[in-house]
DNA sequence: GAAAAGATTGAACAATCGGTCTAAGTTAAG
DNA sequence: CTTAACTTAGACCGATTGTTCAATCTTTTC
């Protein structure tokens, strides 16, 4: 079998730490000596690990992306009205966003920080978002099947914009100090998805 | 009167071009040398014109901030329907941004860049984005006056969502690479606007 | 105990960062 | 022409970046 001494750290713990330095200062700002210090590994056991700084960013991308679909989607499939359930995210997203030290969506930060021409990362980003946008139309599918929403909504479209908007809302409490804007935008969109 | 050959390089001029790259790149990925190439000028003429990095970018920000709400301005004080005027911006909006290459809103782009802790930047941040605010909801109180929206509607509010969804827009316009998602967001926002 | 395999530490790498400063060049006033 | 004021290019600074690597340590197998 193996010899020699085991691992002195746990990796998924090591990448969960990772991911919370990329999420509060994006890719660049990410440096190695503030990533080793959190993850309180040596160097050479995170090149060993994790190969160089792009494929652990990646990886803690992954692990953030599958951890905050995941949760949409159990929030979004609870029982009950679909429409209510959506209006709840949107509370959640309001409140998660509104917190002071908020550090906004991983996924915003890093489209903002990421250069605009580097496609790998790209092609990552956009299969992420994409699964957020698909999370959402289902919901409204299922709000507009039970009459929740008007039968003239388009839900694809309708998705594409919460995206937006919850981007934006994650992006803004990064440095908003109060969250009436916050405040303000979830209930005006919780508003109009009422009006039908 | 000034003695000594005077300066080579026009400021104004030195000041877009560093806005650009600033622009592009954000704050932290904005290097001297790239910002030094742009501008065509050296580095102690940068130094001497406008202090350092930190304070080039307020300027440069300042710069955008000032254009961009003008622009926002005269679109909206168009002639004729307040509503249609809104529309137009969101179109455009829309447009701008999902042009290939398209890099975001420098506010935006610079929210997720800059460190959330860096209080002097997150208040000029925070006084230009008021002012978009402010320019959405006078011009929703305007369409409302005017019956365009409905009278139970909630200008600021719905000011607010619209700031989130544009910045969002603008954060997403980076890294899309066809327009579908911005083109469906704001198609939904234009319909939702129209429910009354 | 010897040897092999894996993990860790920390020194060293070249490159680049933002920023400073000296030396040279240019122009205007006296 | 001299001199003072001003600008410019570019060498230089220490610090930090991501990355590599040799040496050391620890544990397991034979």
């Amino acid at each position: 079998m193996t010899r020699g001494p085991e691992k002195q750290f746990d990796t998924e713990i090591a990448l969960a730490k990772a991911m919370e330095v990329f999420w509060a200062h994006g890719y660049e700002a990410a440096s190695l000596s503030e990533l080793l210090k959190n993850m309180g590994i040596g160097k050479k056991s995170l090149y060993d690990t994790f190969g160089n700084k792009r494929s652990l960013f990646l990886k803690a991308l992954e692990h953030y992306a599958n951890s905050i679909i995941r949760d949409m989607r159990n929030c979004l499939a609870a029982a009950g009205s679909p429409l209510g359930n959506l209006k709840q995210l949107l509370r959640n997203v309001q409140k998660i966003h509104s917190q002071p030290g908020s550090c906004g969506c991983m996924l915003g930060t890093n489209i903002a920080d990421f250069n605009t021409d580097d496609e790998a990362i790209a092609n990552v980003m956009r299969g992420y978002l994409r699964q957020v946008e698909d999370v959402f139309t289902a919901t409204l599918v299922r709000a507009q099947a039970a009459g929740e929403i008007s039968p003239d909504a388009n839900p694809r479209n309708l998705a594409r914009l919460l995206l937006c908007a919850t981007q934006g809302i994650a992006l803004l409490g990064r440095v908003m100090d109060d969250d009436t804007t916050l405040e303000g935008a979830v209930t005006a969109a919780i508003s109009l998805l009422d009006c039908r």
